[in-house]
This record gives C-alpha cells, structure tokens and sequence, in this order.
DNA sequence: GCCAACGTTGGC
DNA sequence: GCCAACGTTGGC
C-alpha cells in the first residue's frame, strides 16, 4: 500500500464535506498541475490519503482511501487531467498542524515541506504513520 | 525551443 | 490582504 497526501481549500471542499457525501465517496477532481496528476494516476486501489485543510487551517484532519482509480475528468476540456474517487476512512482525533510538521526534523523530506504548493504528493510509509501517531 | 509575462497557490 | 514561489502561456 501507497501513501499520499492531498490538499483541498476547506471553503470549497472540506473534510466535513467529504463525509456528509454519498457512501463518503466523492471524485477527487479539479487537479491542474502535471505533477500533481501524475501522482494521482500513481495512486491504487487501497492507498490511503492524508486529507490537508490548506489556506485558514494548514492541518491534516482526516483519512480518505483511494476506491476509484485515475480516469479521465469530464470536467477537463484538454483531456490531460483526470481524477479517482476517494472515500472518508476516519477522522485524526486532532488534527495536526502544518506547525507541528515544520517543526519536526523527521519531516525535512516531505513534500508538504519542501513544494508547498503541490497539491498532491507522495508520503512515505514512516512518516504517514507517524503524523498518525502525533494526531493522539 | 526559449524565455518573459502573467496567473495561481498557499503560507504568513 | 500581501507576496513569494512556481507553473503555464504565448510571442519570437
């Protein structure tokens, strides 16, 4: 199993949203950067994803697995992008915050730190699991 | 194919 | 709300 992290703006789609959703599944559309589209289409069934509150929060807040693979988005008029669907696995009890993530060493690596805007990035096994731990 | 101009993202 | 970083676009 892969992990990953995904951001979204919470004014438009929050992690509250995501699990008032239909069996708390949603497409995980609206990507436009090359990179991060590749790392949606590296995803598989089963991965799970950490769920980042970007903007006012900057904190992990949830946990969404990954039920639909990379196809295309309809909404994309270029057919370069596309989309999975993910579904809502579990809240953290408390969320952890782009703060605590700077402020640990272990975490120099993480493309959280390093490409703050990518919207969609590969996290490794240790350090998913440990944000975990650090949530309670 | 290069690069300047421009637009967008996201932390602060 | 500002601005730095960076991706994308379009003229040449």
């Amino acid at each position: 199993m892969k992990y990953w992290l995904v951001k979204s703006e919470p004014d438009v789609w929050s992690w509250d949203d995501q699990c008032k959703a239909k069996n708390q599944t949603t497409h995980w559309d609206g990507v436009r950067n090359a990179q991060a589209s590749n790392n949606l289409k590296a995803m598989s069934k089963g991965d799970r994803c950490l769920f980042y509150h970007s903007n006012k929060e900057r904190a992990v807040v949830g946990i969404v697995e990954v039920v639909k693979e990379f196809y295309p988005d309809p909404g994309d008029e270029s057919g370069r992008f596309g989309m999975v669907d993910v579904k809502a696995v579990e809240p953290l009890k408390n969320p952890v915050t782009l703060k605590q993530i700077k402020a640990e060493p272990a975490f120099e690596q993480l493309a959280l730190v390093r490409q703050p805007r990518l919207s969609v990035m590969p996290v490794d096994a240790k350090s998913f699991k440990q944000i975990i731990r650090m949530s309670g």
